[in-house]
DNA sequence: CTGAAAGCGCTTACAG
DNA sequence: CTGAAAGCGCTTACAG
């Protein structure tokens, strides 16, 4: 491997140099410009490749950053897929590398985190599931000099810089649309609260009352487990409304699974979508495209807060100040609700 | 942050007996039994951490390896996240870093690679879609020192081990399952040859004439580009055989889109499936539960071969001997085939 | 059996 | 303005 002293040897200069000329760190060094790119020239002709890890020791970094992701959303979604992608593009252009871990308890995170701890990276990201009972472990990884960024729904502590998506912003873009598309009876299935609460407020934007016989609410008292986004909880819903002799003419939901649901139960009732009931989903998964009518879906833009979280991390590891970040919600409108 | 020297000093000993002791390299060192255990329990009452990236570099490894993908198969067939999930939990369990990146041609891989060459990683996986265009990329690269393993349905070259799925067993193991379920007349959504071979072995090895009438096969000369496995082409197939009034009681299809359209097409016709149609598709994807009915599918087990290809390219790495490797479908049972 | 010393490939404060 | 030298945190061949 050709590395910078066979560098310098070629053109007879000092190893010194052809560090400060390959790094653009002159500092108070000056040198003839002509050689400048005379160095610079050979290191392309001799191949020269920076071996980060070198650099990485003597600057006290492991050009590396730790990922540990409780997935987020249903499988289907595709949403961790996404926020990898975000996140691989903003590490390869910074060059840091990455440990991948999915954790799905405390103790997992634990397990996996003792492993890497300073050794191997300068920092943590950690995503999905929100933890609140890992809290002290991040303050006492953060206290050990590793910065931390989360990417949560809700910001575990004040001193730890969160990603996140206006989740009242879903509930207001995704019920506008439908207004502006004509639906003045939209029904609503019920998880997150803040998404409920953008619902009601482009309800009253666009002059519609608000009509709690509308929205379908989980019955069950214990903790939301991530059942109430799948494709029978939307069933349900629909189904609860239908009975009741509620009558709508737009359905927002909160995940794509349940609207499906609704797609399909409609569907099969011989109900025209969009003519007669339009159906806005979340998460814009995958197959949003090859459903019975092709399901429009406002997305959490998950790409976005990977690659957000990434540049919040490596400023906090160059020692800057970061302010929590929120990303704004896309909507993807699909014959569901044209 | 504490150090080995740290150890050292707080016990008196030598730095080098210190790394000897917590490696488990003694060699020829020989040190009192209470001595070793007086060192291991200081390390730990320290809180000392192993830096890597500096062992790293005395062995002339980076620890890390780079990850291409050209994300594999449909978005929602959730392979990529599965693939993923496997070469992360053999990389945690080697202390091994990795770089993350997606491409979808050559002049990507080529932008991407070269920024990483030799000066970050150990080692490459590439995996997905095939490239044979990057034959000669991959060679040169695998020239500098820097073994390189392929994820692909085809092996790219004879020096470059591949990790891959058996695409016969899949069309053998799905039509197998669907004869033993009773199926007589058994359709099929070609795409991959091989699996339509196995389909073909299946059919013979239980009794039944292969019959080409029952075969749907894309018409245009160009080549696959993907769009094959969309529901698209699923409604197109299924389509064709009602129209051609060819008679069939199980359907086997080349991904789960394909087969969530044939369930849609039949359910909407009212034809009950699984009593009068059984359908097996492929990918398992997240969504086989959610489908109108539960699909049956046969798995590529992705998680598996993302865990192969990295325990291939570390043996590589270390400098041993490495063979191709082929991995085994297997079949998940649901409501569509029961 | 034991540990001092050299060195992995870089970077940068500092002496000339 | 220029470059020799020290050092990042480890590992190991080798001298004692």
């Amino acid at each position: 491997m050709v590395q910078m002293k066979d560098i310098a040897k070629a053109l007879n200069v000092s190893l010194s140099l052809v560090s400060k000329v390959l790094n653009d760190r002159m500092g108070t060094t000056a040198a003839r410009p002509e050689l400048v790119t005379r160095i610079r020239k050979t290191a392309k002709k001799l191949g020269y490749r920076k071996n980060y890890s070198a650099a990485g020791l003597r600057h006290g970094r492991h050009s590396a950053f730790g990922l540990f992701i409780h997935k987020l959303g249903l499988a289907s979604s595709g949403l961790t897929e996404n926020f990898i992608t975000g996140i691989s593009g903003a590490a390869g252009e910074m060059h840091q590398k990455q440990i991948l871990n999915f954790f799905e308890d405390a103790e997992q995170f634990r397990d996996q985190a003792v492993n890497i701890n300073r050794g191997m990276v300068d920092g943590l990201i950690v995503a999905g599931v929100a933890h609140p009972e890992l809290v002290k472990d991040l303050l006492e990884i953060r206290e050990m000099g590793i910065p931390v960024v989360t990417v949560n729904q809700e910001q575990l502590h004040e001193s730890l810089p969160n990603v996140v998506i206006d989740q009242v912003a879903i509930g207001f873009v995704a019920t506008e649309h439908l207004i502006r598309q004509g639906c003045r009876r939209i029904a609503h299935l019920k998880v997150i609260n803040e998404r409920f609460e953008g619902y009601k407020a482009a309800l009253e934007n666009g002059g519609l009352d608000y009509d709690p016989q509308l929205v379908y609410e989980r019955q069950s008292s214990g903790p939301e487990d991530g059942t109430s986004y799948l494709y029978q909880f939307g069933e349900k819903g629909i189904g609860d409304l239908i009975e009741r002799g509620v009558e709508f003419d737009g359905i927002f939901t909160q995940s794509d699974e349940q609207a499906m649901a609704a797609l399909n139960i409609l569907h099969f009732r011989g109900v025209r979508i969009p003519q007669q009931v339009r159906i806005v989903g979340c998460d814009n998964s995958p197959y949003c495209g090859f459903t019975v009518i092709p399901l429009s879906s406002v997305s959490q833009d998950y790409r976005e807060q990977g690659d957000l979280a990434v540049r919040m991390l490596m400023d906090l590891i160059d020692g800057k100040k970061v302010e929590s970040a929120t990303v704004r919600p896309k909507l993807f409108v699909r014959k569901s609700s044209e």
